[in-house]
DNA sequence: AACTCGGGGTA
DNA sequence: TACCCAGAGTT
């Protein structure tokens, strides 16, 4: 890397950050009284689930169960109920497991170190970086979909990043993590928010960019995405998973097991519906009694 | 590396 | 319609 190209990082960097001081959202998560337990369920929710319908479950959920130990003994089926229609129920699952994980080993803290965060239930890479660096102002290298984006463009001269997360992205975002804890913990919200506000994947606001004049894309020529014959979007309608999901929505709002003929008449297919109460008994989202009726976890 | 896993808002 | 969204876990 030339000395021209370190000093354009390092000034990406804190214009970036500049920027974020008077355009940060007012997220109840970044909120002084937020706790650690408040950011990971946070991140949690939002690993493929949007802001926007993240921001009331969420306050409903910490007022609900404010700490891991009140979730941890709260009923599977309310816990279901209450993650409500922000989908892949398998997470609120995985939070409810990580709660439990926190009380057994952790006291009922959540844990303030990498390998213990990713040692967690729904935990991953991103995650317990998140963690680190929201919950407890700690150095972590952040990457979310929006920090992928940014760098790919502002960095890498792409108009989008590659479909999957590669490791040059990984080692060009450590890179880039400032040294201090509260310098990176602060570029790591700024980068995720310039990605989420401002470098959007469709129709960027480069017009609203701090950094407009030293993207590596804009400087290219805003050349078009190199992948976009490799990406597909998973198709929904018909599929095992909207199937899923029909039965999930279904058992939410029963008060009562619900009986299969029922849910034949919601799904057209018999056999993909068998496959899908089958996976969701198997994934530990729904049982079965003894009259082959289904209902939610207790 | 490639799959699976929800659901809704937007263009 | 198609695309996108503060990813994780399994194969």
């Amino acid at each position: 890397m030339t000395a021209r190209e370190a000093t354009r990082r390092t000034e990406v960097r804190s214009g970036v950050v500049q920027w974020f001081d008077g355009a940060a959202r007012d997220l109840p998560w970044r909120a002084p009284d937020r706790t650690p337990w408040g950011v990971l369920v946070s991140e949690v929710m939002l690993q493929q689930t949007p802001v926007v319908r993240v921001e009331p479950a969420w306050r409903a959920w910490l007022e609900q169960w404010p700490t891991p130990a009140d979730l941890a003994r709260a009923p599977t089926a309310d816990v279901l109920r209450a993650w409500g229609r922000l989908g892949y129920p398998r997470r609120a699952l995985r939070l409810q497991e990580c709660a439990r994980a926190i009380v057994e080993l952790h006291d009922g803290v959540v844990p303030r170190t990498e390998p213990e965060l990713r040692d967690l239930p729904g935990i991953g890479e991103y995650t317990a970086a998140a963690v680190l660096a929201f919950a407890y102002g700690k150095r972590s290298v952040v990457v979310d979909t929006n920090v992928r984006r940014v760098l790919a463009r502002a960095v890498g001269g792409a108009a989008l990043p590659a479909p999957s997360y590669t490791a040059a992205e990984r080692a060009l975002a450590t890179a880039l993590a400032p040294d201090g804890d509260v310098e990176a913990a602060r570029w790591a919200a700024a980068s995720m928010e310039l990605g989420a506000l401002v470098c959007t994947a469709k129709a960027p606001k480069c017009g609203a960019c701090p950094v407009a004049g030293l993207c590596a894309w804009r400087r290219a020529g805003s050349p078009p995405d190199a992948h976009a014959a490799r990406r597909r979007t998973q198709a929904w309608a018909g599929t095992d998973r909207q199937a899923r999901g029909r039965v999930m929505a279904e058992l939410r709002h029963a008060a009562e097991p619900v009986d299969r003929a029922l849910l034949v008449s919601l799904w057209h297919d018999p056999q993909q519906l068998d496959r899908a109460i089958a996976g969701l008994v198997e994934d530990g989202l729904a049982e079965q009694d003894e009259a082959n009726r289904l209902h939610l976890p207790r």
